[in-house]
RNA sequence: GGGUCGUUAACUCAGUCGGUAGAGUAUCUGCCUUUUAAGCAGAGAGUCGUGCGUUCGAGUCGCACACGACCCA
């Protein structure tokens, strides 16, 4: 492209090479800081103006420059590292001439070591007096603007490491993504849930409804799937006698891709024996709101336009109380098979053939009722046509013991006590298959190897998957997933070919 | 898949009625030893996303395509 040719571009590279001829190391890794630039800030924090750090000690730091205002004989700049910023101070006659004759040649984006001294300016800025001067790694490209920074989504996108340097906010959004994650583990050991992985590529896919990415094992020649769900070995760790179990892990599922939705993405799945839905609940809501505190120092916080309070206790509602009290429907047509198929069709719901009332409801649910949870709330009760991992109702063999949990309108968990029936599981397992519809892209497989694991005897047990992107989204108040993945998927770049390279690309036997 | 908006210098953006490209930052040169969106003086930098069309003439109008954002399914 012509960007990688311009003349800003040609100039730093001859500002590098003029410093190489004058014996200068562009690329030095002798140079190892003793400092980082949150510690300094508080050895200065009692100077006043004008004034020099008494202790006289000598401080070394390393970063990038952020910004530079250059003088005749003396310069300020920025430095960054990862823990902060800090202005350094140069003087020509501290340093001798030849060494201010190679900073002039630095630039903004330089990574760099400084030794020097703490002073503070007359603004009473905290500053380092600098009297030894590495170069570090000469940068050959010129970072965004100083004042808008990087607004270019794109951009930021495809190039996050520009991002990382020019937008704090971003830098945040992932440290707190880190510390989400890290805090998960922390809360799920405590409880005695113990970290396991499972394959990320799985002969038969399941555990979920979706489309999965296909590759070929070459030495074995089998067809593998990158998985769409851990759930059936997490379960099967269940058979085999870890009680409590967690992971924390990419799924994959080769569907569109939207401000909620990346082909990749990150799953928190834990499973507990001897637990039911009810005892996830009420840790779900410990955790999150925990998580919250943790990292937001409050419970209230603000997601785009929404206020969301994650203090529990949290609401609780079965789909049907749901659809009357929130989506406005009459109690009385719920009980009524065919009202409910009247009532989806009614809305415009386009249902397959075969599907019954309970795929009606949680359509009419998705439809009247989702984007009205702000303020967490589990749905439970989901119809068993629509869950064919969940135990059923003791009571009502046509709901499940499942919840979903639903914040800002959307769904952030989904959980329930597990089916352990080998007998209905397999049965659950060929309805599901013959019912897969015309969508030939969702793998239908029964999973025998996983019967054979509930035919051994799993305890019962209760399990939850927990969108981890979500989960950031809400609590960085990012509007979309692509901004809590490091680097998301987009389009392939598109590289402009010039006339000549369209030219070399012609079949050469013309 | 459908709709709306966007794509102009490295970055952030102007560009009127169709008449041949502008600013700030960044860069380069000169001056400048407490600046902080440093300042002053000067300079260079653009296949206007790609292609086709309309026109004497297209950044601007039309069509197609690419990429992105948002909304809808």
């Amino acid at each position: 492209m012509s960007k990688e040719n311009t003349q800003v571009l040609k100039q730093r590279r001859e500002k590098a090479d003029l410093l190489a001829d004058l014996g200068v190391k562009l690329y030095n890794n002798s140079f190892k800081p003793d400092n980082r630039v949150k510690e300094l800030l508080p050895k200065g924090e009692h100077l006043a103006a004008e004034t020099q750090d008494e202790t006289n000690y000598t401080y070394s730091i390393a970063g990038r420059i952020m910004s530079m205002r250059k003088f005749g004989k003396a310069a300020f700049f920025h430095l960054t590292d990862n823990s902060g910023r800090i202005q350094v101070y140069i003087k020509k006659d501290l340093l001798g001439d030849e060494v201010f004759a190679t900073f002039k040649k630095w630039d903004i984006g330089d990574i760099v070591g400084i030794e020097g001294k703490l002073f503070k300016t007359k603004m009473g800025e905290l500053s380092v007096l600098a009297d030894k001067l590495v170069m570090i790694s000469k940068s050959l490209r010129p970072l965004p603007e100083k004042f808008h920074g990087l607004t270019d989504v794109e951009t930021r996108y495809r190039q996050r490491y520009v991002d990382l340097i020019v937008t704090p906010e971003s830098r945040q959004t992932f440290v707190k993504r880190v510390e989400i994650i890290r805090l998960i583990r922390e809360f799920l050991s405590n409880r005695g849930f113990m970290e396991v992985e499972t394959p990320m590529m799985h002969p038969v896919p399941g555990g979920a409804t979706a489309k999965p990415f296909e590759t070929h094992h070459n030495a074995l020649d089998m067809k593998l799937y990158l998985r769409i769900a851990p759930e059936l070995y997490l379960k099967r760790l269940l058979v085999g006698g870890f009680e409590r179990v967690f992971e924390i892990n990419r799924n994959f599922r080769n569907e569109g891709l939207s401000t909620r939705h990346n082909p990749e993405f990150t799953m928190l799945e834990f499973y507990q024996a001897y637990a039911t839905y009810q005892d996830l609940m009420d840790l779900t809501e410990e955790m999150v709101s925990w998580l919250c505190d943790e990292v937001n120092g409050t419970m209230e916080i603000e997601y785009q336009e929404h206020t969301v309070n994650l203090a529990p206790p949290w609401k609780r509602m079965t789909m049907d109380e749901a659809l009357v009290e929130v989506g406005g429907l009459n109690a009385e047509d719920l009980t009524d098979n065919k009202k409910v198929m009247a009532l989806a069709k009614d809305k415009g719901i386009q249902l397959e053939e075969q599907a019954g009332p309970g795929k009606a409801k949680t359509e009419l649910f998705e439809l009247l009722v989702e984007e009205k949870l702000i303020d967490p709330t589990f749905i439970t009760a989901y119809p068993t046509e629509v869950s064919p991992l969940a135990r059923r109702n003791e009571d009502n063999p046509d709901v499940t013991d499942r919840f979903e949990l639903f914040v800002t309108g959307r769904e952030l968990a989904n959980a329930f006590s597990e089916l352990n029936d080998p007998v209905d599981q397999r049965q659950r397992f060929e309805k599901q298959i013959a019912e897969k519809g015309a969508d030939e892209e969702i793998h239908s497989e029964l999973d025998e190897d996983f019967v054979r694991a509930l035919e051994y005897g799993m305890p019962s047990a209760a399990g939850e998957g927990i969108g981890i992107d979500r989960l950031v989204m809400l609590l960085t108040n990012a509007p979309s997933i692509r901004d809590v993945i490091l680097f998301p998927h987009l389009k392939a770049e598109v590289k402009q070919q010039s006339k000549k390279k369209k030219k070399t690309n012609q079949p050469k036997h013309v």
